[in-house]
DNA sequence: TCCGTCAATTGACCTGTATCAAGTGGGACG
DNA sequence: CGTCCCACTTGATACAGGTCAATTGACGGA
């Protein structure tokens, strides 16, 4: 089945990215785009690779990685449906500096540096909507670095746990369910934890009494004690 | 001497964010922005208060950081002269997620919300500056997080210190001066080190022959060599 | 059904960096 | 010129989290 066939208009237009533009700006935009299908463990692109264009998760998961010299991993980001990355780099106008994998088969609709740059030229709106975009993954990347310099590998897998849940209300009842997207040793990447010392913490906080973990399910048995909990016994 | 007297739209075109703009888009932006004097220690802003408009640094130091519940501090970023911060908050209409604190005393450029999201919908360009200065401030966050994360305490100084001479150019003489902006305790914890542990990388080094440390200026005596150094005797 | 593979767990041990606690030196102010 | 203060240094010690090595478990293929 040929990808191109598809109705690419009628997938920008789903995308939160794209949502509300006119049908016009959005055959525009699909012209300047290609959809593509990649298997669980392709590369979307490596580090030093020019980059002219950006890229959506339109079904699947994606990791961002680093290497270092001595060959380690350091997960950055785990894109999901929906999300956008390398738009920041696209921008300024440099080589990628992570690479992008698949982690699953992938759905990825990649958009041309030039269509965004021609869009933004019609409308500022559409502007503001990447400027949007870019700022709020600016901000998760500073609360991941407040993260990795003022939470202890602990607090970092709770806070994990419990993101996306709303924090505030009280009334977060009891259980609820949380499924990791991916495997545990990336997750534990992504935390800047090694896997054996995020199976510990994932363990300890089982022996607490806090959580239930059934393979890549974890059931939260009381959020609110969860966030409040201090290593000790 | 009144801060208001100066000839706002001539300092707004010196910095690089408004450069080759036409003197007509320096009035409006103008007149969307203030210029501030602050004392050393003065702050600009904390967390929680509501951002209805962003900042550049004309004249001094600013420094940007996070504070944990156990109360201890972590520096997330130094914004020196012609800089520009909390661009991205801005347009996602949060309040501030950092405090932000003159370092010295300083000229403080901040512009609002409205006249940024005028002066776009007048001209895509000026969107276009706006994408470029918050997708530089992202590139080099996520450089800072592969650092933590793949760099051991040395590496990092290490990096910190060369950072601004041309890697590559293998010619990098011998002998260069880096002088930090600010006190030996804020660079350590812009590092994610402590103060203590930081001074003791800092003469690890010198007494390895790498540089020679004279209060805040440091004498880098062999870049190359500095960049290759591994811990051992 | 058995095997191969790879993810996850567990144990024993180690080390980079933090912590706590004294110094030390220099510059501004009386 | 003394002395207070603050930034920095230095030493001794602690521990969070990493490393290495085995073991167990889950699952897909033939």
């Amino acid at each position: 089945m040929d990808v191109r066939a598809f109705d690419l208009p009628r997938y920008l237009s789903v995308l939160p990215l794209f949502g509300d533009m006119t049908s016009v700006e959005l055959e525009r935009l699909a012209d300047g785009s290609q959809m593509r299908r990649l298997a669980r463990g392709d590369m979307v692109f490596r580090v030093g690779q020019p980059c002219e264009e950006f890229h959506v998760t339109v079904v699947g998961q994606v990791k961002l990685f680093a290497i270092s010299v001595a060959g380690q991993e350091k997960v950055i980001e785990l894109i999901g449906p929906g999300q956008s990355f390398a738009e920041a780099i696209m921008f300024i106008g440099m080589a990628y500096i992570v690479n992008a994998q698949a982690l699953t088969d992938t759905l990825l609709l990649t958009v041309s540096k030039q269509a965004v740059l021609d869009e933004i030229s019609h409308d500022p709106r559409f502007a503001l909507r990447m400027l949007a975009g870019i700022s709020r993954r600016l901000h998760g990347l500073v609360r991941d670095v407040q993260g990795y310099a003022l939470h202890s590998g602990q607090q970092r897998v709770i806070g994990y746990l419990l993101r996306g849940l709303d924090g505030e209300s009280g009334a977060e009842a009891g259980e609820v369910m949380v499924s990791l997207p991916v495997s545990k040793s990336t997750v534990a990447s992504r935390l800047s934890l090694t896997p054996e010392y995020f199976s510990r913490v994932l363990h300890e906080l089982e022996s607490a009494g806090l959580i239930e973990i059934e393979t890549r399910e974890i059931r939260i048995l009381d959020a609110n004690r969860l966030a409040r909990y201090q290593p000790g016994s």
